[in-house]
DNA sequence: TATAGCATGTAATTAGTTACATGATTAA
DNA sequence: TTAATCATGTAACTAATTACATGCTATA
């Protein structure tokens, strides 16, 4: 019985009072997918798992024909999600970005084509921010005024980090121009 | 003969003049971990599949007993490299990171745990900014005296992008300390 | 002379995704 | 009535990691 992250995203949403496999995915595409992606056929699992360890109960919330369980946390997940919550351990960070290796590759570019990279990174990251706090923190801070705090914060933490990102990048750009007017 | 990134990365890496299969890693370690983690056992069956869809070139380079292969780019691996480069395409970016996965849920923590969760972040974010300014980015910066650049242009985007996180998270930790006090 | 590092590779395992399969309900 | 959404699950596949297996060379 080994839990990993998605395990600790299962039962924190249980106990946030997200009750289904379905809605679970559903609340994470809206969320905790920017720093821990997942999907039904690791939600479905995950929640199996979860019950035969005795971390979770399944009730039965189906209407009419249509099957519908309600998960919530026994009181053994809910101090194992607890015990996670104030442990120091963690799994080493991982990020995979295509753009940022191609800029780490960009060398063998024109400068022209280098500026044009450049300008793309930063339009996604202009992208990223934009939705980040048109789509994303609306809802967080929706949850904010049920006194559920922490989802806003880690809304705004990602948008602010797109927008640094977004300056950073415009500052390169500047600097890229710069050099081509003085060669 | 579908490229991933992790193809990308050993053709990038050929066209620096890093030649072997243990030097790619070697170098990967100190430089595009950060954003395309990558292991031997990636990175020798890439090269040869590399080779046999003629990107890559293998010569021989053993000194004595021991066995050493230098390989290089083709003509047709540096085509697809630039056009790989050139193109807008890329696969979805993906984090995976516990420890904001913790802040997420942090609601379910007493106050004073809370703002040591944030305390811990903070301090992971000022170690990775500080090993990516004495560790990583002189290696670069070697580099950029050479005239490859763009290794240093990352390694600055990435230890600046861990400052701001520290700042921001020292922010919000006085934020909660401000709180408490006017609870 | 033994340990660390150089060097190459494969095998076994794990994690995670997409595709498949099924069916109910709601809104256009 | 048909498409979208709700809802649950499994199967097949892909990606990626760790562990295994081997052997040379330089340094302490």
């Amino acid at each position: 019985m080994t839990l990993r992250p998605s395990s600790y995203l299962v039962l924190g949403m249980l106990r946030l009072g997200v009750s289904s496999g379905y809605a679970i995915k559903q609340a994470a595409d809206v969320s905790t997918r920017f720093f821990c992606p997942t999907s039904l056929a690791q939600v479905y699992p995950e929640l199996a798992q979860l019950e035969r360890e005795g971390l979770v109960r399944r009730g039965d919330d189906s209407q009419g024909g249509r099957v519908r369980h309600a998960y919530e946390l026994t009181s053994k997940g809910e101090s194992v999600l607890l015990r996670w919550l104030h442990s120091e351990h963690h799994a080493p960070t991982q990020v995979r970005d295509e753009g940022v290796l191609r800029l780490f590759f960009a060398d063998a570019l024109q400068a022209e084509d280098q500026r044009a990279l450049v300008r793309r990174l930063r339009e996604r990251a202009r992208a990223a921010k934009a939705h980040m706090r048109a789509k994303i923190l609306p809802l967080a801070e929706a949850a904010e005024k049920e006194g559920v705090g922490y989802p806003a914060v880690v809304a705004r933490l990602g948008a602010d980090s797109y927008a640094y990102a977004e300056r950073w990048l415009a500052r390169l750009e500047e600097d890229l121009d710069g050099d081509e007017l003085s060669d």
